[in-house]
DNA sequence: AGCACGCCGACT
DNA sequence: GTCGGCGTGCTC
C-alpha cells in the first residue's frame, strides 16, 4: 500500500511510541516523513513487524543519531482532522514520564484513549465528521507556527449555546451559598492558589466545586474544568450535580466524563470533545489527569487524600501531584478538598510554610451535628463476642425506631483462614504467602492476592480431621450474625429487621452497587454491612449509627501511613451518620459512631472524638518530622520480582552497590535501606522484595533515580531468575 | 511490550 | 512427519 519507505523522505520526525518502559530503545524514534508534522500530531508508524499509534514530539536541539546503518522507516499514516496535542500537554506527560521514571512514549501512549490506538486515519476521520462538524479544533495558544489557526478564534457555533450573560456578573443558576462558602469561594475567586479547601463531610465542598467552575467559564468561551473524584463510583452523582447546574448554560455536551468504567468509543468520544474544546467540563477518575484541555483554567481534585490517586501499576503516577504541576504549568486555579487531607498537603498549607492557600469550612451545612463518638474497650467486654452487648443493644434500638444502621469491617468473606486444631494446618494459599480466606456463601476458599480458588475442603486435607474451623471474621460472617441477633426485632412498619451487605462480592455485577444502593435508600434494608467501599461518598440519609467493629488494626500497623488512613476512612464514615438533620431530629436521635477497640486510650481515637483532625494531623506530623519521613522527606521504592526472594534482593543490592561505585549524581543526599521483602512476600508464585530510597531533597533523589535507570537496566542481564524490576516515586505505602 | 525466530515433545 | 512449548532477541 505505501510507497518503499526511502525515496522522498525530506522531513525527519521524533516520534514518541509505546516502548516498553526499560527496553534498549531510546524515547523518541526517528521517522521519515515526505512533509513536515508539528509536534503533537498523531501518527501510524511501523515498529519491527506492526504498526503502532505514535505521537510526533518536540524535535531536541541536536538531532539524536541513529544507530549505525539504519535508515529511518517512512511514516505510515497521519491521523489529520483533529488538532495536535497542544505543548502544555505534551510537557504534562513528558514531567510525568520524567518525575516518575518511565519511557516517554510509553506515558505518552497510555495518556491517549486506548481505541485511538487502533484507529485508521480513515476511521477516525469519518468519525471527526460524524460526531463534531461544529467543533473546530481550537486555536492553541502559544503554539508556535502549527496548522489549525485558520477559522480564527470565534469557535463559537449555533450547536454550543452562548455561554456568558455579558459583563460576566449575573451568574445563572447559581445558589445562595452559606457564608463559608461564600468566603472560600470568593478567595478562590481573587487569590491565585493552590488551595486546600479543608470542609468537613457536609460542609458543602461541592457547592464550591461548582461556583468555582462557573466562575472559571465564565472567564472566556475556550475555558474549560477538570474536576477529578478518587473513583467511579462517584462519577454518576457528581455529573448529575455538574450537569443540572451547567446544561442549561453550556448545553448538555458541555459536561464529559472519563473513567475506566466507560466503553472505548464513550471514552474516545468524551476525550475527542475535552481536546476539542466542545466538552467545558471533564469529570473523572485519576487518567482524566492526562485529558488534552487546551482551554483549562481549573482543576478540581475532591477527596484529594484518598489514595486512588496514586496509579499502582505500569507508570505510578499521582494524580493529585500532577495537577498540581499541571495547573501551574498552564496557569490554572487547582483546588484541593477534603476533610482529612493528606499530611503533605495540610503541611503544604500551613500557614508558616505557605505553598497552598487553606480555606477552612468546618460547619456541616443542613446536616445536623458529627456524630458522638462511643468507644468500646473490648478488655471490659465477653470474650469471643464479634458485637459488644451495649453496641449490639443500640443497633437493636435505632432498627426498632426505624433508623438505619452501617456496620463496617475491611474485610471481605466469612473469615480470614481456616484451621485445624488437631494438626494446625491452615488454609494458606498454594501460590502466595497469604491464607485462603473462607467464602461460605459458595463454599469456597479464595486467595485475594492472586485469586487462586477451590472448593472447601470437608476435612482437614492434612490430618483428615472432619473439624476444620474458621478463625477471625469477614464481612460474610457479619452479616449472617447480625441477621441471627436481630431476626426479633420488629420496625416500626411491623416487619423483621433486614441485614444487608456491600462489598467487592456482592458488587461485581454491572450496575449491582446502584440496585443495592437504591435499596438501602428506599428503606429496604435497617442494617447493612460492608467494606470502606460503603464509606465512600455515597450519601444514606437516614443512617444514624455507624460502627466499626475491628479499626484496630491500623494504629500499630508497619506502614507509617496506615493511621492517616484509618483517621480518613473513620471520619468519612462518620460522616455518614445523621446527613438529614431534619430526619434525625424529627427522631430525637443524636447520631452516634461506634468503636470497638483494645486501645480506648489512643491518641488517634481521642482526636477522632473530637472531630478534631488538626489535632491528630499536628501530631502525626511532629512524630514523621522526628522520624525524618514524608512530607519531611522525599521516598522512592525499588521493587524487584524474582523466581527467589535471593533472586530479588540480590538484583537490589547489586543496583545500590552499582550506584555507589559509580558515585552517582545526587548520591550523596540519598539513603539507600536494605532491601526487604514485601509484607506479602510472594504472590503467584513470584517472590517480591522492594528497597526503600529517601532524601530530605526530591531534586536529589530525582537526579540520581535518572542517573540509576541505565545501571538498574544492566544489572538485570546479570540475575538470572528476575522477573521485573519497577521504581515507585513517592509510594503510597511501604 | 509485541512479535518474531528457534530448537525439542505428543498428536491430527 | 507437523503443531506448539516458551527461551532469547529486535524494534527508528
Amino acid at each position: 500500500m505505501n510507497l518503499p519507505a526511502a525515496a522522498p523522505a525530506a522531513h525527519l520526525l521524533q516520534v514518541a511510541v509505546s516502548t516498553p518502559a526499560h527496553s534498549a530503545l531510546g524515547d523518541l524514534l526517528s521517522y521519515a516523513c515526505d512533509r513536515p508534522l508539528p509536534p503533537g500530531t498523531l501518527v501510524r508508524v511501523p515498529l519491527g513487524r506492526r504498526e503502532v499509534l505514535g505521537v510526533v514530539w518536540d524535535a531536541p536541539a541536536e538531532p539524536p543519531p541513529l544507530p549505525a546503518g539504519m535508515a529511518p522507516r517512512a511514516v505510515a499514516g497521519v491521523l489529520e482532522g483533529m488538532a495536535p496535542l497542544d505543548a502544555a500537554w505534551r510537557r504534562l506527560v513528558a514531567f510525568a514520564a520524567r518525575y516518575y521514571q518511565r519511557a516517554l512514549g510509553e506515558l505518552a501512549l497510555a495518556a491517549l484513549p486506548p481505541q485511538l490506538r487502533e484507529l485508521t486515519p480513515e476511521q477516525l476521520a469519518r468519525r471527526m465528521r460524524r460526531t463534531s462538524p461544529a467543533f473546530p479544533p481550537l486555536p492553541q495558544a502559544g503554539e508556535g507556527g502549527g496548522e489549525g489557526c485558520k477559522n480564527g478564534h470565534n469557535a463559537q457555533s449555533p450547536a454550543h449555546p452562548c455561554p456568558l450573560p455579558q459583563g460576566g456578573e449575573g451568574v445563572v443558576g447559581s445558589i445562595s451559598l452559606s457564608a463559608e462558602q461564600a468566603s472560600a469561594a470568593a478567595q478562590i475567586d481573587t487569590n491565585p492558589g493552590p488551595f486546600l479547601l479543608f470542609g468537613s463531610t457536609g460542609s458543602g465542598k461541592t457547592e464550591v466545586y461548582l461556583h468555582s467552575v462557573q466562575q472559571a467559564l465564565a472567564a472566556s468561551p475556550a475555558a474549560q474544568a477538570l474536576v477529578m473524584v478518587p473513583e467511579i463510583n462517584l462519577t454518576p452523582q457528581l455529573e448529575a450535580r455538574f450537569r443540572e447546574r451547567f446544561a442549561p448554560l453550556y448545553g448538555d455536551a458541555a459536561v464529559v466524563s472519563l473513567h475506566s468504567g466507560m466503553t472505548n468509543p464513550q471514552r474516545l468520544k468524551s476525550w475527542l470533545a475535552a481536546h476539542a474544546g466542545a466538552a467545558r467540563i471533564v469529570l473523572g477518575t485519576r487518567m482524566a489527569i492526562f485529558a488534552s484541555l487546551p482551554g483549562l483554567r481549573l482543576i478540581v481534585v475532591d477527596e484529594e487524600h484518598d489514595a486512588s490517586y496514586k496509579q499502582q501499576e505500569g507508570a505510578r503516577y499521582s494524580a493529585r501531584d500532577l495537577a498540581l504541576w499541571r495547573a501551574r504549568d498552564q496557569g490554572a486555579k487547582v483546588i484541593l478538598g477534603s476533610a482529612t487531607p493528606s499530611l503533605e498537603s495540610w503541611h503544604a498549607s500551613d500557614p508558616a510554610v505557605g505553598r497552598y492557600q487553606r480555606l477552612e469550612m468546618p460547619s456541616r451545612i443542613g446536616a445536623g451535628a458529627l456524630p458522638r463518638l462511643r468507644l468500646i474497650d473490648m478488655g471490659q467486654q465477653p470474650r469471643g463476642a464479634i458485637f459488644a452487648p451495649p453496641l449490639l443493644a443500640a443497633i437493636t434500638e435505632r432498627v426498632e425506631r426505624g433508623e438505619q444502621c452501617l456496620v463496617l469491617l475491611n474485610r471481605r468473606g466469612f473469615a480470614p483462614v481456616l484451621h485445624c486444631h488437631a494438626c494446625g494446618w491452615k488454609s494458606d494459599c498454594p501460590h502466595c504467602s497469604a491464607h485462603q480466606v473462607f467464602h461460605k456463601i459458595d463454599r469456597t476458599l479464595r486467595c485475594h492476592h492472586c485469586g487462586f480458588a477451590q472448593r472447601v475442603p470437608r476435612a482437614c486435607p492434612s490430618c483428615g480431621n472432619p473439624d476444620i474451623a474458621p478463625v477471625g471474621r469477614g464481612t460474610e460472617q457479619l452479616e449472617e450474625q447480625l441477621a441471627q441477633l436481630l431476626r426479633n426485632v420488629i420496625t416500626p412498619e411491623r416487619r423483621a429487621a433486614r441485614v444487608a451487605r456491600i462489598d467487592a462480592d456482592t458488587t461485581k455485577a454491572k450496575g449491582a452497587l446502584e440496585e443495592q444502593l437504591a435499596q438501602v435508600h428506599a428503606g429496604d434494608v435497617d442494617v447493612l454491612v460492608g467494606t470502606q467501599m460503603v464509606a465512600k461518598g455515597h450519601d444514606f440519609r437516614r443512617i444514624t449509627l455507624v460502627a466499626a467493629v475491628q479499626p484496630d488494626g491500623a494504629l500499630f500497623s508497619s506502614d507509617f501511613r496506615a493511621p492517616e488512613r484509618l483517621f480518613a476512612l473513620l471520619m468519612q464514615a462518620a460522616g455518614r451518620a445523621g446527613r438529614d438533620a431534619r430526619y434525625v431530629a424529627a427522631q430525637e436521635s443524636h447520631p452516634e459512631m461506634w468503636l470497638q477497640t483494645w486501645h480506648p486510650d489512643h491518641a488517634l481515637y481521642a482526636a477522632l472524638r473530637h472531630h478534631d483532625y488538626p489535632a491528630f494531623a499536628a501530631q502525626q506530623l511532629a512524630e514523621r518530622a522526628g522520624a525524618g519521613m514524608p512530607p519531611f522527606a522525599h521516598q522512592a521504592l525499588v521493587r524487584a520480582d524474582a523466581r527467589s526472594q535471593e533472586t530479588a534482593q540480590a538484583f537490589l543490592q547489586a543496583a545500590a552497590e552499582a550506584a555507589r561505585t559509580a558515585a552517582l549524581p545526587g548520591l550523596e543526599q540519598v539513603f539507600i535501606f536494605p532491601p526487604v521483602p514485601l509484607a506479602v512476600q510472594r504472590v503467584a508464585g513470584v517472590e517480591r522484595a522492594q528497597m526503600l530510597l529517601e532524601s530530605p531533597q526530591r531534586g536529589a533523589l530525582q537526579r540520581f533515580l535518572a542517573a540509576w535507570q541505565p545501571l538498574l537496566h544492566a544489572e538485570r542481564a546479570r540475575h538470572k531468575g528476575l522477573v521485573r524490576w519497577l521504581v515507585d516515586v513517592d509510594p503510597q505505602g511501604i
